[in-house]
Formats: structure tokens, sequence, C-alpha cells
DNA sequence: CGGATATAGTGAAGCCACTGCACTATGTAG
DNA sequence: CTACATAGTGCAGTGGCTTCACTATATCCG
């Protein structure tokens, strides 16, 4: 049982990349993506917590995807030591596209599952992640 | 609900990343024990292969286990080319404490959960696990 | 106002996982 | 005995991640 989830989870885990990978995006670049999507331009610290990694880190990041011209580095409007780090058209353009791809794959999963299953198997899911959080 | 997936797959790999970190080992790393484990002393050769990672990085793999003492490199017996990667007697213990600490968890995370559920969610599991094959 | 202190970001250095390429030593087939 | 394949590793480089030190700016308070 353990061993299935584990398997999954590696599973996910690999294909994951490998979609990200197309785009040439790492999770860690992607995170950073996925957390400007949800909150707008944000301070470089903001990113450091909502990633919690460091926010030297952020950096290392964000120089990254400012090269590949999916994010840019606008001034803080009233703070001249913070920078705001804004998704670029491009870069949005990006995000939407993985949204939807992922939309796809989850149909790909869960579409045609009997709805008895799905709730058993969302369920199960809940109660797990429940319980790690303990 | 996929949501819910990569939730747990995340939430997964961090808690076993910080398992692991409490024995200074990685993920990589412990992939090598317990291949070691499964299947003896064998060629970096074949745990490349079994890893299905580059012979260079088993290289450095086996370098940080044999330096930690879990493991040492002996003469193939037959092939000089070769190194039989073998698993030391504290090496071994390691890899045992790790596999109760893992029956441990699972016990955690499944054993007072009723057999109904249970089987929903190995059902369902299985299934995903299927389709993703494709 | 002015000095102490906190904060945002980055350079430098370093660890780990991983890769490709080049090279040595050895095995093997013809 | 000569080709060619194979096992392992040095070298170089990428990416993620960390800590420490440092600059620039903000803020708080006497």
């Amino acid at each position: 049982m353990l061993g299935l989830l584990l398997e999954l989870v590696v599973f996910v885990g690999d294909d994951m990349q490998r979609r990200l990978a197309r785009d040439d995006l790492t999770a860690a670049r992607a995170g950073v993506l996925w957390a400007l999507r949800a909150r707008g331009p944000v301070t470089q610290r903001e990113l450091a917590t909502a990633l919690a990694v460091t926010p030297r880190n952020v950096t290392g990041l964000v120089d990254g995807l400012a090269a590949a011209g999916h994010v840019t580095r606008e001034p803080h409007p009233t703070d001249r030591r913070a920078t705001l780090v804004t998704l670029t058209p491009a870069g949005t353009r990006l995000v939407e596209r993985l949204e939807d791809e992922q939309r796809e794959f989850a149909g790909l999963l869960f579409d045609d599952m009997p709805a008895e299953r799905l709730d058993a198997l969302g369920g199960g899911l809940a109660e797990i992640l429940e319980r790690m959080r303990g």
C-alpha cells in the first residue's frame, strides 16, 4: 500500500518534470510562476516565504525566468530596496497553457472514472493528507 | 482532485527527504542503498541502469556512501574493470532501520483505516498508476 | 535630526544531483 | 594480435539549494 503510494509519487513527480522540461522549466521555476499567477506582482522576499526557500535562491530563480522572458523585475513603488517580480505577457501565456495542460491531464486520469470510485479515492487521499500533517 | 494528488506528492516527497536527512542521506543515495539491499553486491553499471541514471553519476553517489561508511567497493571476481558495490554491516543496519521506519510510517497512515476505505484507496491508486503508464 | 537597527537583494563560496565527453584499463570477438 | 566494446572516472558545466558577508534603503527612537 505504501509502496503503491510511493510509486505513484515518483511517477507523478517524473511526469511533471518531463512536462515542464518541454518548456525549459524546472519544478522550482514553475513554482515561482505559479506563485506569481496566484498573487500577482510580489517582492522576492514574499516569493521566498511563499516557496519556503532562501531569498538568495529566489534571486537565482528569478534570474533564470527573466532570462527566458517570463518575468521582469520592476521597481517597488514605495520601497526602493525591493523589486516587484512581474509576469510578462509571454509568461502569463505560459502559465495559462500549463494550467490547461494540467486540466487536460486531470481529465485523462479522472474523467471516465465511476463517481463512486472517485469519491472513495478523494476521501482516502484527503484522510492520508490529514494524518500526515500530524 | 488532481490538486489533492499533487499536494500529497509534494508532502510525501518532503517528508521522505526530511526523514532521510536525519541520517545524512538524500533520495539518490538512499536509492542506491535500497537497490543494494534488494540485489546484493552489484556493479556500478548495474546500479546505473537500475536507478536510470548515468554511470558517471553512480560514481559520485557511491563516493558519498563510501565516505559515510555505508558501502565499500570490492574488486569484481572475474572482471577486473568492474567494482562490486557492497553494503557494509553498518550500511545494512541503516537500510534495515529505514525499512522499519517506513513500516512504522505505513502503519501510522493505514493501520486504523477501515478495510473498506483502504480497499477503495488501493483500487483508486492502482487505477491511476495504470492510466499514467499510457 | 541622527544614530541604531532591521530589511531587500545580491556576490562569493560551497554541497548535492545530474549530464556529456574524453580517457584509461580491461575484456572479447575475429 | 588487432579491433572494438565495456567499466569506471577526471573534467567541465547546469540547476537547485544553503550560509555568510556586504550594500542600500527603510524605520524607529532618543
